[in-house]
DNA sequence: TCTGGGGTCCTAGGACCC
DNA sequence: TCTGGGGTCCTAGGACCC
């Protein structure tokens, strides 16, 4: 920590850059002649399989749509539009291009999300021998160059401040921006004003919702009370948290190289599966996938969670943790059948999504003793002969794609 | 309107150990 | 027989982010 945990740190330059509309983006870049040339472009699930809306294009958005909305009301509300799913190893690639192309400026790069990343420029001003905001644009037209992917970028003395900078980066429609905004050390308080704390990240609905009870919409409105009122109404962690926050505080350091702390992977069926047997052959596909990408980020779990929504989006899961890592499909697919057992004892009830979760992660040359003989399915305990079957699982993937051997579950 | 898929972090209670 | 406190690990659920 920088000891520093009140006040705004005048010497750190941090920088937010975030891609403009990115998953439309690159929809469009994978099809120039279809998505390319539809002005009003959705990206996401379709609306038969209960799918949502990833991204949509400024020109969509005009008709209220916006991320996170179920596509059925999304085509509603904007009939014209072109729906294309989202191109997910395309967007993987773009990411990483992006992140190469900051890393020519520093390795200090933080991936948030797949279109966002944190930049900690601290120390480099003289450097470089130019202000925050030229360091900047130089970047967008790196990433400009070398991706064909256009970025917003915010810049402040914390990461907050560069998050809320960059939104007012975006460009909007009918008005022209730069792309880039960046707040003068000094100058947190008077750029906190203009923001709702919706805007503020983790104030989400819930909070929100406490803190409209106490009169509390706006910073503006937070901002007269001091540090003891707002422990008072909120409690220490939140009060003191929200205190900062409005004042453009936050001491969160950009983090580079993140490890994984999870793995997952689940699915909405397109209509509630209420059959415990066929329940129990999308596990088997999830479970596969889990513990197949978990090999390939070199990885073992000892925790294995399964995610069950029933047909009322009442959600509830079970864990195992393990005594040894594993990374096999027969003792992820064993245990998670399990735990799946359990949720269906307390509950039968159709269900809309079932999932499987690897945490606990430990890296695979850590290695562990590998009981020789066949254990029992329920022992959780991981054999040689378990791994080598992967191993072949693997092969036949790397040649065949990861369509080979039923992962899609059909 | 009828709610995805991938994550992170926090809390609270219970088991267990010293 | 009554009475501790601290620490760690685990499970379940929930808020939140893009």
């Amino acid at each position: 920590m920088s000891g520093k945990r009140w006040v705004v740190d005048p010497t750190r330059r941090i920088l937010l850059v975030d891609a403009d509309a990115f998953y439309v983006a690159v929809a469009r870049l994978v099809d120039p002649e279809g998505a390319g040339k539809a002005p009003l472009l959705i990206v996401g699930g379709s609306a038969d399989r209960r799918g949502v809306v990833t991204s949509a294009s400024y020109e969509a958005r005009a008709y209220g749509v916006h991320s996170a909305m179920p596509m059925s009301r999304a085509v509603r509300l904007c009939p014209g539009a072109t729906v294309v799913p989202v191109p997910w190893e395309a967007c993987g690639r773009k990411s990483h291009e992006i992140k190469q192309a900051l890393r020519q400026f520093t390795p200090a790069v933080e991936q948030a999300s797949s279109d966002e990343f944190y930049v900690d420029l601290t120390g480099t001003e003289r450097l470089h021998r130019e202000p925050l905001g030229t360091t900047a644009r130089r970047m967008r037209d790196a990433v400009a160059r070398e991706t064909s992917l256009t970025v917003s970028i915010g810049g402040g003395t914390s990461k907050l401040v560069a998050k809320l900078a960059a939104g007012v980066a975006k460009p909007r429609p009918g008005m022209a921006a730069d792309g880039v905004c960046v707040v003068e050390p000094g100058r947190e308080e008077e750029f906190m004003r203009r923001f709702a704390l919706a805007d503020i990240p983790f104030v989400g609905p819930k909070f929100q919702g406490r803190l409209e009870q106490l009169g509390l919409r706006t910073v503006v409105d937070v901002v007269p009370h001091d540090r003891v009122t707002l422990v008072g109404w909120l409690g220490r962690r939140e009060g003191e948290w929200l205190y900062e926050r409005v004042r453009g505080v936050d001491p969160a350091e950009v983090v580079p190289d993140r490890e994984a702390k999870s793995i997952s992977r689940d699915e909405t069926f397109a209509a509630d599966i209420a059959d415990d047997a066929a329940l129990a052959a999308r596990l088997l596909a999830l479970a596969g996938r889990a513990a197949g990408d978990l090999r390939e980020a070199g990885l073992l779990a000892r925790t294995v969670t399964v995610k069950l929504r029933d047909f009322d989006f009442t959600t509830r899961s079970a864990a195992r943790t393990l005594p040894e890592p594993v990374h096999s499909e027969r003792v992820v697919y064993d245990v998670s059948r399990a735990l799946l057992a359990k949720l269906r004892r307390a509950r039968r009830v159709p269900a809309r999504l079932l999932g499987v979760a690897l945490s606990n992660l430990v890296p695979a040359e850590a290695g562990t003793q590998l009981s020789l003989l066949d254990e029992a399915p329920e022992s959780g305990l991981e054999t040689e002969r378990d791994r080598a079957i992967a191993r072949v699982i693997d092969r036949v993937r790397d040649k065949y794609g990861p369509d080979a051997l039923g992962r899609g579950g059909r």
